[in-house]
DNA sequence: CCATCTTTGTGCACGCGTTCACAAAGGCAT
DNA sequence: ATGCCTTTGTGAACGCGTGCACAAAGATGG
């Protein structure tokens, strides 16, 4: 998952909804928006679970948290469902949505057109270069960050995605904050610190590949007898000594073997 | 987060390290990072805690399933540390990596820097565009999705990521997965099955805003008396009896009020 | 060598999330 | 109607993850 707040103290605990449960709607709504398209009329929890790639007694107890919207015997009415979850999930409304920071990913990210789809439009682009400014991408022109707070304000945003390089990623966060915005999606790779009140899910891609490299190398090494912390490097005890460097900073050991 | 394999049996787990810390122990090794080039020779876990964004008994306790590497009254060893998770990630060797689908979000991967930081190399581009074949991005030519097996095997690629249209997601991994791929990042919005020992996680986008969008609905509404589930529509029961399935397609309940 | 002070490593308790398993509900056929 | 069959909704058990709080380890200064 990524990561929401770090721990709702259950007194602000939505209404009774889990947050397990909330991350898994979207899954849901998904599979229902394909069936309902499909038009095939009811889906049993089973079917349903199965498209969703989860446990369907997951599903049930999850769905359970809405209420009884299913018929026993029979399964769940798919648009009726699609309903309720979207308004669960507030989409039956629009989210204005600003983008900071227009460069590879960024750019990328305004021409998805998954986004519409959802409630979600795209109010406005911003980034830092005086030179980007004007220029359309994916059919909206680019603004100057001096106008981020007026178009904020003005467009009523209240979700920001950022998608600046990381040293910048905070002080654009500062100002979207400050300018309004209480939900935001970070795509740096930094710890973002914001005031109570604002949520805040990050997107790490180098994340996601770290830990699918520590599963494949247990993969790897399954048969290979483990070899344990032995070979690796010199323990850390007794080896704070030296000071090559002038400016500040300890000795480091000799680690990082061959 | 984004998902791991559903639900790891527990009898392969990890040796011993939790889910939750291997995913936690990237933040660590970033933070890690950033006071080794800083020359900060030693770091207790508060400090890099308040660094990573988590609880400092949490790091203790995430440090502990690896190893006793600290010193106590004094913190940790910054390069031995950042050696030490490393190594449990498998970041001391390189993963080759290829990227399937060089579109708007895979040439923003491929032109990505964070890969070759940590222990990634982008090994190959892969597209079905014929007319993309040959043409550099990022400085690598891009290859046609005919040549994946060949050039999985003699890569010895493991990982993949793939960022084509939904549509084509399944497909795509499922050559991946016969080629010997055995970890997959995937951006497209589907549920992929794989066999039995293939990773796979997912970044969703449109799931991220989801759930963002449903704590800004519970923002908004605090003060205004929740409405409940009276107004939105009509029940689901009473509803399901024809099945004029022959093509297929039912009726639909007259949902979706104004 | 001893006292003191800092910080680790962890035992423990608690709460959340997952899963099982089943009673109740409801449709459907006879 | 009545009984059967399907599927929901949920009580209960369990396991994982989190955070508190503290004893033990070790550094440091006298
Ligand atoms: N490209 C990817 O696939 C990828 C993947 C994972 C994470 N990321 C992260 O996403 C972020 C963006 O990546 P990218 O490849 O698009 O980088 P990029 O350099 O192509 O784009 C960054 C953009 O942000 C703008 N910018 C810089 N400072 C700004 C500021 N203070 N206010 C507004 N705009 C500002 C720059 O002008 C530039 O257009 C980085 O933090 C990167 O680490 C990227
Ligand atoms: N762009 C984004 O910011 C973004 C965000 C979230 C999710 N996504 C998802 O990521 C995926 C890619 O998005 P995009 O915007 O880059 O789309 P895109 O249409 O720009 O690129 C898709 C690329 O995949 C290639 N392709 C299609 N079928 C293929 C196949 N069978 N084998 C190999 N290559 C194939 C196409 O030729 C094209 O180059 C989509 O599933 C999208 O939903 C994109």
């Amino acid at each position: 998952m990524a990561t929401g707040r770090n721990h709702r103290p259950a007194t602000t605990r939505s209404r009774g909804i889990p947050e397990a449960t909330v991350a898994r709607l979207p899954l849901y709504l998904r599979a229902l928006t394909a069936l309902s398209e499909r038009s095939v009329p009811t889906v049993s929890s089973e079917e349903l679970a199965a498209a969703a790639g989860v446990n369907s007694a997951k599903l049930r107890k999850d769905f359970s948290y809405l209420g009884s919207y299913g018929t026993r015997g029979v399964g769940y009415d798919v648009e009726y469902l699609v309903y309720q979850i979207s308004r669960e999930l507030g989409l039956t409304q629009d989210w204005p949505v600003v983008i900071v920071g227009i460069g590879n990913l960024g750019a990328a990210l305004a021409n998805y057109g998954g986004f519409a789809s959802r409630g979600f439009r795209v109010a406005a682009l911003i980034d830092a270069d005086a030179s980007l400014a004007g220029k359309p991408v994916a059919g909206i022109d680019v603004q100057h960050t001096d106008r981020l707070e007026q178009i904020i304000e003005e467009s009523g945003v209240s979700i920001g995605v950022i998608a600046t390089p990381a040293g910048s990623a905070q002080q654009v966060c500062d100002r979207l904050v400050a300018a309004g915005v209480t939900s935001i999606l970070n795509f740096a790779p930094t710890v973002l610190s914001v005031p109570e009140g604002v949520d805040v899910r990050k997107v790490d891609l180098s994340i996601e590949l770290q830990i699918l490299a520590f599963h494949e190398q247990r993969k790897a090494g399954e048969d290979a007898p483990e070899e344990d912390t032995a070979p690796p490097a010199a323990p850390p005890a007794a080896a704070v000594t030296k000071r090559p460097e002038p400016g500040s900073d300890g000795d480091r050991p000799a680690v990082m073997p061959a």
